[in-house]
DNA sequence: AAAAATAACTTTCAAAATGAAAGCAAAAAA
DNA sequence: TTTTTTGCTTTCATTTTGAAAGTTATTTTT
Protein backbone atom coordinates (compact mmCIF):
# COMPACT_ATOMS: atom_id res chain seq x y z
CA UNK A 1 0.00 0.00 0.00
CA UNK A 2 1.22 3.52 -0.86
CA UNK A 3 2.36 5.72 1.83
CA UNK A 4 -0.57 8.01 3.04
CA UNK A 5 0.81 11.39 2.51
CA UNK A 6 -1.43 13.48 4.49
CA UNK A 7 -0.87 17.37 4.07
CA UNK A 8 1.05 18.65 6.82
CA UNK A 9 -1.34 20.84 9.59
CA UNK A 10 0.19 23.94 10.16
CA UNK A 11 -1.17 25.20 14.09
CA UNK A 12 -0.30 28.88 13.24
CA UNK A 13 1.78 31.25 11.76
CA UNK A 14 4.54 30.54 14.02
CA UNK A 15 7.80 30.04 12.35
CA UNK A 16 9.32 27.85 15.36
CA UNK A 17 5.47 25.51 15.38
CA UNK A 18 5.39 25.36 11.67
CA UNK A 19 9.19 23.94 11.63
CA UNK A 20 8.12 21.48 14.64
CA UNK A 21 5.02 20.99 12.50
CA UNK A 22 6.76 19.30 10.22
CA UNK A 23 10.16 18.10 11.44
CA UNK A 24 9.06 17.98 15.14
CA UNK A 25 9.54 14.58 16.50
CA UNK A 26 12.48 12.14 16.91
CA UNK A 27 13.08 11.14 13.90
CA UNK A 28 13.52 13.40 11.36
CA UNK A 29 16.54 15.22 12.61
CA UNK A 30 18.59 11.95 13.32
CA UNK A 31 17.49 11.17 9.70
CA UNK A 32 19.60 14.20 8.44
CA UNK A 33 21.96 13.70 10.96
CA UNK A 34 22.86 10.03 9.18
CA UNK A 35 23.26 11.50 5.98
CA UNK A 36 25.28 14.59 6.80
CA UNK A 37 27.44 13.00 9.64
CA UNK A 38 27.58 9.57 8.70
CA UNK A 39 27.09 9.82 5.19
CA UNK A 40 24.14 7.60 5.03
CA UNK A 41 22.71 7.16 1.81
CA UNK A 42 20.42 3.71 1.66
CA UNK A 43 17.31 2.27 3.63
CA UNK A 44 19.88 -0.07 5.24
CA UNK A 45 22.48 3.12 6.08
CA UNK A 46 19.76 4.43 8.74
CA UNK A 47 18.32 1.10 9.03
CA UNK A 48 22.07 0.39 10.91
CA UNK A 49 22.35 3.76 13.09
CA UNK A 50 22.52 3.46 16.66
CA UNK A 51 19.13 4.42 17.52
CA UNK A 52 17.55 1.43 15.99
CA UNK A 53 14.58 3.07 13.95
CA UNK A 54 12.17 0.01 12.88
CA UNK A 55 11.60 -0.36 9.22
CA UNK A 56 7.87 1.31 9.06
CA UNK A 57 8.99 4.37 10.44
CA UNK A 58 12.01 4.54 8.73
CA UNK A 59 10.40 3.83 5.71
CA UNK A 60 7.41 6.91 6.69
CA UNK A 61 9.89 9.39 7.38
CA UNK A 62 11.64 8.83 4.59
CA UNK A 63 8.33 9.52 2.47
CA UNK A 64 7.77 12.63 4.75
CA UNK A 65 11.18 13.95 4.22
CA UNK A 66 10.95 13.13 0.22
CA UNK A 67 7.64 15.03 0.46
CA UNK A 68 9.03 17.76 1.83
CA UNK A 69 11.79 18.59 -0.21
CA UNK A 70 14.49 17.75 2.97
CA UNK A 71 15.79 14.63 0.87
CA UNK A 72 15.43 13.45 -2.86
CA UNK A 73 15.57 9.52 -3.57
CA UNK A 74 17.02 8.13 -6.56
CA UNK A 75 17.68 4.79 -8.06
CA UNK A 76 21.01 3.49 -8.05
CA UNK A 77 22.78 3.47 -11.33
CA UNK A 78 24.07 0.02 -11.29
CA UNK A 79 22.10 -1.99 -8.52
CA UNK A 80 18.46 -2.60 -9.24
CA UNK A 81 17.01 -2.67 -5.63
CA UNK A 82 19.20 0.10 -4.36
CA UNK A 83 18.04 3.63 -3.87
CA UNK A 84 19.84 6.63 -2.97
CA UNK A 85 19.09 9.25 -0.75
CA UNK A 86 20.09 12.29 -0.83
CA UNK A 87 19.77 15.83 1.37
CA UNK A 88 18.35 18.69 -1.05
CA UNK A 89 19.72 22.42 0.44
CA UNK A 90 16.49 22.33 1.84
CA UNK A 91 17.96 19.54 4.49
CA UNK A 92 21.66 20.61 4.95
CA UNK A 93 19.98 24.02 6.39
CA UNK A 94 18.79 21.97 9.13
CA UNK A 95 22.27 21.25 9.91
CA UNK A 96 22.91 24.87 12.08
CA UNK A 97 19.66 23.27 14.02
CA UNK A 98 21.82 19.88 14.65
CA UNK A 99 24.90 21.80 15.67
CA UNK A 100 22.67 23.94 18.36
CA UNK A 101 21.75 20.74 19.90
CA UNK A 102 25.04 19.02 19.76
CA UNK A 103 26.56 22.04 21.70
CA UNK A 104 23.58 22.41 24.07
CA UNK A 105 23.62 18.34 24.78
CA UNK A 106 27.51 18.94 25.55
CA UNK A 107 26.87 21.50 27.96
CA UNK A 108 24.22 19.87 29.95
CA UNK A 109 24.34 16.20 29.06
CA UNK A 110 28.55 15.68 28.98
CA UNK A 111 28.76 13.03 31.02
CA UNK A 112 26.35 10.46 28.50
CA UNK A 113 27.53 11.38 25.50
CA UNK A 114 30.23 10.02 23.11
CA UNK A 115 34.17 11.32 23.10
CA UNK A 116 33.76 12.07 19.34
CA UNK A 117 30.64 14.32 19.97
CA UNK A 118 32.73 15.77 22.30
CA UNK A 119 35.44 16.61 19.88
CA UNK A 120 32.21 17.73 17.14
CA UNK A 121 31.47 19.79 19.93
CA UNK A 122 34.23 21.88 21.00
CA UNK A 123 34.87 22.60 17.26
CA UNK A 124 31.92 24.40 17.00
CA UNK A 125 32.15 25.97 20.45
CA UNK A 126 35.60 27.64 18.83
CA UNK A 127 34.11 28.21 15.27
CA UNK A 128 30.62 27.56 14.57
CA UNK A 129 30.05 29.38 11.27
CA UNK A 130 33.70 27.59 10.28
CA UNK A 131 32.91 23.97 11.70
CA UNK A 132 29.50 24.08 10.40
CA UNK A 133 30.73 25.23 6.64
CA UNK A 134 33.15 22.66 7.03
CA UNK A 135 31.25 20.04 7.98
CA UNK A 136 28.68 20.69 4.64
CA UNK A 137 31.68 20.94 2.35
CA UNK A 138 31.09 24.40 1.26
CA UNK B 1 -3.13 11.95 41.11
CA UNK B 2 0.81 12.85 40.44
CA UNK B 3 2.24 12.97 37.28
CA UNK B 4 3.91 9.63 36.33
CA UNK B 5 7.53 11.04 36.01
CA UNK B 6 9.11 7.58 33.59
CA UNK B 7 12.71 8.92 33.66
CA UNK B 8 14.10 9.43 30.20
CA UNK B 9 15.36 6.98 27.89
CA UNK B 10 18.66 7.86 25.65
CA UNK B 11 18.54 5.85 22.40
CA UNK B 12 22.48 5.91 22.02
CA UNK B 13 25.53 8.07 23.03
CA UNK B 14 24.58 10.43 20.61
CA UNK B 15 24.52 14.38 21.85
CA UNK B 16 21.45 14.62 19.05
CA UNK B 17 19.41 11.93 19.74
CA UNK B 18 20.03 12.86 23.27
CA UNK B 19 18.46 15.93 23.05
CA UNK B 20 15.64 15.16 20.79
CA UNK B 21 14.99 12.08 23.70
CA UNK B 22 14.26 15.43 26.16
CA UNK B 23 12.46 17.64 23.61
CA UNK B 24 11.99 16.33 20.51
CA UNK B 25 8.05 16.49 19.98
CA UNK B 26 5.95 19.52 19.02
CA UNK B 27 5.52 21.18 21.92
CA UNK B 28 8.79 21.44 24.42
CA UNK B 29 10.24 23.96 22.62
CA UNK B 30 6.98 26.43 21.95
CA UNK B 31 7.07 26.52 25.59
CA UNK B 32 10.09 27.71 25.98
CA UNK B 33 9.40 30.38 22.86
CA UNK B 34 6.50 31.06 24.89
CA UNK B 35 8.77 32.08 27.79
CA UNK B 36 11.67 33.76 26.03
CA UNK B 37 9.23 35.87 23.11
CA UNK B 38 6.13 36.45 24.60
CA UNK B 39 7.09 36.14 28.57
CA UNK B 40 4.30 33.83 29.09
CA UNK B 41 4.80 32.84 33.15
CA UNK B 42 1.45 31.08 34.34
CA UNK B 43 -0.17 27.82 33.25
CA UNK B 44 -2.75 30.12 31.91
CA UNK B 45 -0.49 32.20 29.80
CA UNK B 46 0.64 28.72 27.87
CA UNK B 47 -2.77 27.85 27.44
CA UNK B 48 -3.55 31.11 25.65
CA UNK B 49 -1.09 30.66 22.68
CA UNK B 50 -2.28 30.37 19.29
CA UNK B 51 -1.38 26.62 18.96
CA UNK B 52 -4.24 25.47 21.80
CA UNK B 53 -2.40 23.02 24.18
CA UNK B 54 -4.44 20.91 25.92
CA UNK B 55 -4.31 21.37 29.64
CA UNK B 56 -3.64 17.98 30.00
CA UNK B 57 -0.89 17.79 27.50
CA UNK B 58 0.33 21.65 28.91
CA UNK B 59 0.37 20.15 32.32
CA UNK B 60 2.88 16.78 31.43
CA UNK B 61 4.90 18.82 29.34
CA UNK B 62 5.59 21.44 32.01
CA UNK B 63 6.22 18.36 34.39
CA UNK B 64 8.48 17.31 32.43
CA UNK B 65 10.36 20.27 31.26
CA UNK B 66 10.98 21.50 35.31
CA UNK B 67 12.20 18.02 36.26
CA UNK B 68 14.85 17.91 33.25
CA UNK B 69 15.75 21.34 35.15
CA UNK B 70 14.96 23.53 31.81
CA UNK B 71 12.35 25.72 34.01
CA UNK B 72 11.41 26.18 37.59
CA UNK B 73 7.95 26.62 39.34
CA UNK B 74 7.17 28.20 42.10
CA UNK B 75 4.35 30.27 44.10
CA UNK B 76 3.10 33.62 43.27
CA UNK B 77 4.00 35.46 46.05
CA UNK B 78 0.75 37.35 46.91
CA UNK B 79 -1.77 35.22 44.49
CA UNK B 80 -2.38 31.97 45.79
CA UNK B 81 -3.84 29.86 43.11
CA UNK B 82 -1.05 31.22 40.90
CA UNK B 83 2.25 29.12 40.32
CA UNK B 84 4.67 30.90 37.91
CA UNK B 85 7.13 29.51 35.52
CA UNK B 86 10.61 30.82 34.73
CA UNK B 87 13.28 29.24 32.17
CA UNK B 88 16.34 28.58 33.96
CA UNK B 89 19.79 29.34 32.20
CA UNK B 90 19.45 25.20 30.92
CA UNK B 91 16.22 26.61 29.30
CA UNK B 92 17.48 30.18 27.96
CA UNK B 93 20.18 28.04 26.47
CA UNK B 94 17.37 26.74 24.00
CA UNK B 95 17.40 29.75 22.62
CA UNK B 96 19.83 29.26 19.61
CA UNK B 97 17.78 26.01 18.68
CA UNK B 98 14.91 27.89 18.09
CA UNK B 99 16.47 31.01 16.39
CA UNK B 100 17.75 28.29 13.82
CA UNK B 101 14.54 27.17 13.28
CA UNK B 102 13.42 30.64 12.52
CA UNK B 103 15.95 31.28 10.59
CA UNK B 104 14.92 27.69 8.52
CA UNK B 105 11.30 28.54 8.17
CA UNK B 106 12.05 32.03 6.95
CA UNK B 107 13.59 30.65 3.93
CA UNK B 108 11.32 27.58 3.71
CA UNK B 109 8.52 28.48 4.76
CA UNK B 110 8.24 32.55 4.10
CA UNK B 111 4.46 32.61 2.42
CA UNK B 112 3.28 31.34 5.74
CA UNK B 113 4.81 32.95 8.60
CA UNK B 114 3.97 36.18 10.74
CA UNK B 115 5.21 39.43 9.88
CA UNK B 116 6.13 39.95 13.40
CA UNK B 117 8.60 36.62 13.06
CA UNK B 118 10.03 37.61 9.71
CA UNK B 119 11.27 40.69 11.03
CA UNK B 120 12.85 38.54 13.98
CA UNK B 121 14.13 36.57 11.43
CA UNK B 122 15.54 39.33 9.60
CA UNK B 123 17.69 40.39 12.51
CA UNK B 124 18.56 37.66 13.30
CA UNK B 125 20.10 36.99 9.47
CA UNK B 126 21.63 40.39 10.39
CA UNK B 127 23.17 39.57 13.55
CA UNK B 128 22.72 36.18 14.50
CA UNK B 129 25.06 36.39 18.07
CA UNK B 130 23.79 39.96 18.96
CA UNK B 131 20.40 39.44 18.45
CA UNK B 132 20.41 36.13 20.27
CA UNK B 133 22.08 37.72 23.13
CA UNK B 134 19.95 41.11 23.41
CA UNK B 135 16.44 38.60 23.23
CA UNK B 136 17.87 36.97 26.06
CA UNK B 137 18.63 40.11 28.08
CA UNK B 138 22.43 39.46 28.12
C1' DA C 1 20.86 -22.90 -13.17
C1' DA C 2 19.15 -23.32 -8.65
C1' DA C 3 19.36 -21.93 -4.03
C1' DA C 4 20.40 -18.57 -0.69
C1' DA C 5 20.84 -14.00 0.69
C1' DT C 6 19.87 -9.13 0.50
C1' DA C 7 17.57 -4.39 -0.05
C1' DA C 8 13.71 -2.10 0.53
C1' DC C 9 9.87 -2.07 1.92
C1' DT C 10 4.70 -3.39 3.78
C1' DT C 11 1.63 -5.49 7.05
C1' DT C 12 -0.05 -6.48 11.50
C1' DC C 13 -1.00 -5.42 15.99
C1' DA C 14 -0.37 -4.29 20.84
C1' DA C 15 1.13 -0.44 23.55
C1' DA C 16 1.96 4.34 24.22
C1' DA C 17 1.03 9.18 23.21
C1' DT C 18 -2.16 12.69 21.96
C1' DG C 19 -6.33 15.89 21.78
C1' DA C 20 -10.78 17.21 23.11
C1' DA C 21 -13.88 17.75 26.58
C1' DA C 22 -15.55 17.59 31.08
C1' DG C 23 -14.75 17.75 35.97
C1' DC C 24 -12.79 19.57 40.32
C1' DA C 25 -10.90 22.19 44.36
C1' DA C 26 -9.08 26.26 46.17
C1' DA C 27 -8.80 31.01 45.93
C1' DA C 28 -10.12 35.46 44.34
C1' DA C 29 -13.39 38.69 42.50
C1' DA C 30 -17.96 40.56 42.23
C1' DT D 1 -22.45 34.92 49.22
C1' DT D 2 -22.40 33.77 44.57
C1' DT D 3 -19.71 33.71 40.52
C1' DT D 4 -15.28 33.40 38.22
C1' DT D 5 -10.87 32.14 37.67
C1' DT D 6 -6.63 29.33 37.93
C1' DG D 7 -4.47 25.27 37.64
C1' DC D 8 -4.90 21.37 37.15
C1' DT D 9 -6.81 15.92 36.69
C1' DT D 10 -9.75 12.51 34.57
C1' DT D 11 -11.75 10.13 30.84
C1' DC D 12 -11.69 8.30 26.51
C1' DA D 13 -11.56 7.95 21.46
C1' DT D 14 -8.12 8.56 17.94
C1' DT D 15 -3.50 8.63 16.30
C1' DT D 16 1.24 7.37 16.49
C1' DT D 17 4.72 4.27 17.59
C1' DG D 18 7.69 0.04 17.94
C1' DA D 19 8.47 -4.74 17.32
C1' DA D 20 8.18 -8.51 14.56
C1' DA D 21 7.01 -11.04 10.65
C1' DG D 22 6.04 -11.17 5.74
C1' DT D 23 6.76 -9.77 0.68
C1' DT D 24 8.99 -8.94 -3.77
C1' DA D 25 12.46 -8.04 -6.83
C1' DT D 26 16.96 -8.37 -7.43
C1' DT D 27 21.76 -9.85 -6.59
C1' DT D 28 25.10 -13.49 -4.98
C1' DT D 29 26.64 -17.76 -4.00
C1' DT D 30 27.06 -22.41 -4.85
Amino acid sequence: MKAKNKPVKFRSDCPISSALDLFGDTWSLLLVRDMVYFGARTFKDFSEAAEGISSARLSDRLTKLESLGIITKKKHRSNKKVYLYQLTTKGYDLFPVIADLVLWSHKYLNHHISDAAKQFANMLEDDREGTINMFLNK
